[in-house]
DNA sequence: GATGGCTGCTAGAAAAACTTTGCAGATGCA
DNA sequence: TGCATCTGCAAAGTTTTTCTAGCAGCCATC
């Protein structure tokens, strides 16, 4: 009986679901509280804690949790409310963005093209508004 | 055996390479740490101590951090080495299509914006021994 | 009916995250 | 020059996570 997604009253703190989410996982493996403790190097009533909703784990834990039960970080997060499972189709965001967090690039060069992409905008709405010149 | 700490574990480095991405983010958006602050919610001198890689956030911070800098969670985590490369393709957004698809630019200024930034990323592999950019 | 090993959990202490207060350097203005 | 304001950071306090020690129930084998 325990075993269906509890109906959470009110509003469960996400990290109740996130908690009954692990839990779930974990005896999909047929594991038992000690012994995923000792695969994520946690302490059992830690792992009992969390499954219960009574903590906020930290990253640390939230990833030694997903490697162990051999679950993507981000399914944990998204089990945690955290993340939008819709996020991925809508990448679409501006160039800044995707300049700003580019890994190939240095941050002085992403500072370099983000200064000439802000000028090319604002020559560009020119007759708009905006201008607020920058270029220091 | 039994347990062998098989977990890389992160170096101290780890955390301050997280803290160091927090703060090229947030100046490359001209934010104050105390304006970042105020938009997620923390305290500054907290800030301060998670860009120094002083502290490990708790990924209601790290959510808070993503939301107000405009990055995914996802990509918050890539940069704390907390999600394996592999994940960077669909985390990454290809700043090369961003460019391509901005509506805000012209195509000529799409043409010299991404002539400037396909020679970064050529200069950037070219030298790959560069490493570590500790520029400023 | 003990003994032993297994399950999940409670309770109090240690550790780490996080905050409030405040300080020193830099910049701008009267 | 002095006052106001902004920046980032240090010290010490509070709150939360995380651990160590231990309890009670269940199923075996003796």
């Amino acid at each position: 009986m325990a075993d269906k997604p509890e109906d959470d009253e009110a509003a469960p703190d996400e990290w109740g679901r996130l908690g009954a989410f692990i839990r779930s996982q974990r005896r999909l493996k047929e594991l038992s509280q000690r012994e995923l403790a000792k695969l994520t190097d946690l302490s059992d009533p830690y792992v009992s804690q969390i499954e219960r909703g009574l903590h906020q784990p930290s990253v640390r834990v939230l990833k030694s949790l997903a490697n162990a039960l051999n679950v993507q970080v981000e399914t944990m997060l998204v089990a945690a409310g955290l993340i939008d499972a819709k996020h991925r189709d809508s990448v679409q965001l501006d160039a800044e963005t995707a300049i700003r967090t580019d890994p190939k690039l240095t941050d002085d060069q992403k500072e370099a093209l983000l200064s000439v992409y802000k000028s090319y905008v604002s020559t560009n709405s020119n007759n708009l508004s905006t201008t607020a010149g920058s270029r220091s």
